[in-house]
DNA sequence: GTCAATTCACATGAAAGAGACCACGGTCTAGTG
DNA sequence: CTAGACCGTGGTCTCTTTCATGTGAATTGACGA
């Protein structure tokens, strides 16, 4: 029976009208043919990187740019068209682009190398291997041929945050040595003052040249969305007003035109959920609050047990009283549940970065205060919109009682 | 009443340890010719 | 003789602990008016 009614409801599915033309231009890994409002900045790469054409090493470049400005797309358009040229003219130049953010790929020196030479056909294993190893291996590998080489760090501040400069360092000296192979970095990073951090000569060496993407406004974002849309989504089916609500949510928040997207994308497939002809500013208000439940409840969900173990207590003291709590309060209800449950506890040094953490994640907002003589704490309170609440207290019971 | 010293309850940093992974080379063992 | 199992060593990486130091204002207590 359920059998059946399965299979009809696929069929259904599969014949039902869908708002959406072709999705693919909603995600972001989407390069469509013309980048809007990103004119000077293309312009700017494309004269940086131009020499490579002719042989010569181009200038390692930084981008800098909030969240959603274009960075990413800028750059990957502008060397993609830029080895279509290599390519028809046979000049030899590889473009390696690599996401420093991305987990177990390049966060750390080792991996990034490790990334770096397996790119270059050599097999590296995970780990195992001193990273000197890795970077002879790697070297090997460069002065096997003599090619140009655009390195694209995407994130890089992730990087360096995480793990020093070091590999910076070495990859900007690769140069001054003498080899075959040239390579210009292209460092993309969210966070303007990142350079600041980093060592001196790295720095001057790694941004010789500097681009700057200012955050799109909303008529830009607008733009962005009416060009995207043609493609995605069928004729007329975006309701008046829609395409304005859904930039102007995004230009709330740094213009991130990503964001934008996502909403555009998400009020579609809501729409097509609800067998609605159009999608509608209704739909981006639903879109809207369940980007944001998804987000939340997908990082609860996904944290350590010691993590939700954390959480918990937090949740656990806030419905009890109205008034803020403290780390301490959290520690001891914490070592509490861990005798409940039957798991070991954690140092309060550790505890104490837990909350910082989630304090950085959004999920809750800690303030550190000084209660005079009653010592210096943090006055921690939640910030998960009340609706949420009960669904992220029940999957975190479901995963601690266990 | 004023002002500097004290004190609390953690925050924050640095360093080092534990344990999970993994590669590599050497040794042992069993199977093969 | 050789392939494969097994072990020890040495490496990375993440999560923790340990030890040390920092911090901001309420409180305290000496001091002077």
């Amino acid at each position: 029976m359920i059998e059946k009614g399965l299979d009809v409801f696929f069929e259904v599915f599969l014949r039902k009208d869908s708002v959406f033309f072709d999705k693919k231009a909603l995600q972001s890994n989407y390069i469509p043919e013309t980048i809007l409002h990103r004119e000077e900045q293309t312009k700017q790469l494309a004269n940086i990187l131009a020499p490579a054409l002719k042989g010569e090493k181009p200038s390692n470049t930084f981008v800098y740019g909030k969240t959603g400005a274009g960075k990413t797309l800028t750059v990957k358009h502008t060397t993609k068209k830029l080895m279509e040229v290599a390519e028809r003219e046979n000049i030899s130049l590889k473009v390696l682009y690599i996401n420093c953010k991305i987990k177990r790929s390049a966060d750390t020196e080792y991996r990034l190398i490790a990334h770096l030479a397996r790119e270059l056909g050599k097999s590296v294993p995970p780990t195992g291997l001193p990273t000197e190893e890795v970077y002879r291996s790697f070297f090997k590998a460069l002065n096997k041929q003599k090619q140009n080489y655009l390195l694209i760090l995407d994130e890089i501040d992730q990087l360096v945050n995480k793990t020093g400069d070091n590999a910076l360092y070495n990859l900007t000296r690769i140069n001054e040595e003498d080899t075959e192979s040239q390579i210009s970095i292209i460092g993309i990073s969210n966070d303007i003052m990142f350079v600041e951090g980093i060592d001196p000569r790295v720095r001057s060496s790694l941004s010789e040249e500097e681009i700057i993407f200012p955050p799109y406004n909303a008529l830009q974002i607008q733009a962005i969305l009416n060009q995207r849309v043609e493609f995605a989504f069928n004729k007329e089916i975006i309701d008046f007003g829609v395409i304005e609500k859904c930039a102007a949510y995004a230009a709330r928040d740094h213009g991130d035109a990503r964001r934008a997207l996502e909403l555009l994308r998400v009020a579609g497939e809501l729409a097509d959920r609800k067998n609605a002809k159009k999608v509608t500013i209704e739909h981006i208000d639903d879109a809207e609050a369940k980007i944001d439940r998804d987000r939340i409840i997908d990082m609860v969900a996904t944290q350590p047990k010691q993590y939700q173990l954390v959480l918990y207590s937090i949740l656990f003291l806030q419905s009890g009283r109205k008034n803020s709590l403290f780390t301490g309060e959290v520690y001891e209800v914490y070592k509490s549940l861990c005798n409940k449950t039957n798991t070991s506890i954690l140092t309060q040094r550790r505890v104490s970065d837990i909350i910082s953490e989630f304090d950085m994640l959004g999920i809750i907002n800690a303030k550190i205060i000084s209660k005079g003589r009653y010592g210096r704490t943090r006055d921690i309170s939640i910030e998960i919109p009340e609706t949420t609440l009960p669904k992220i207290k029940k999957i975190l019971e479901d995963s601690i009682r266990i």
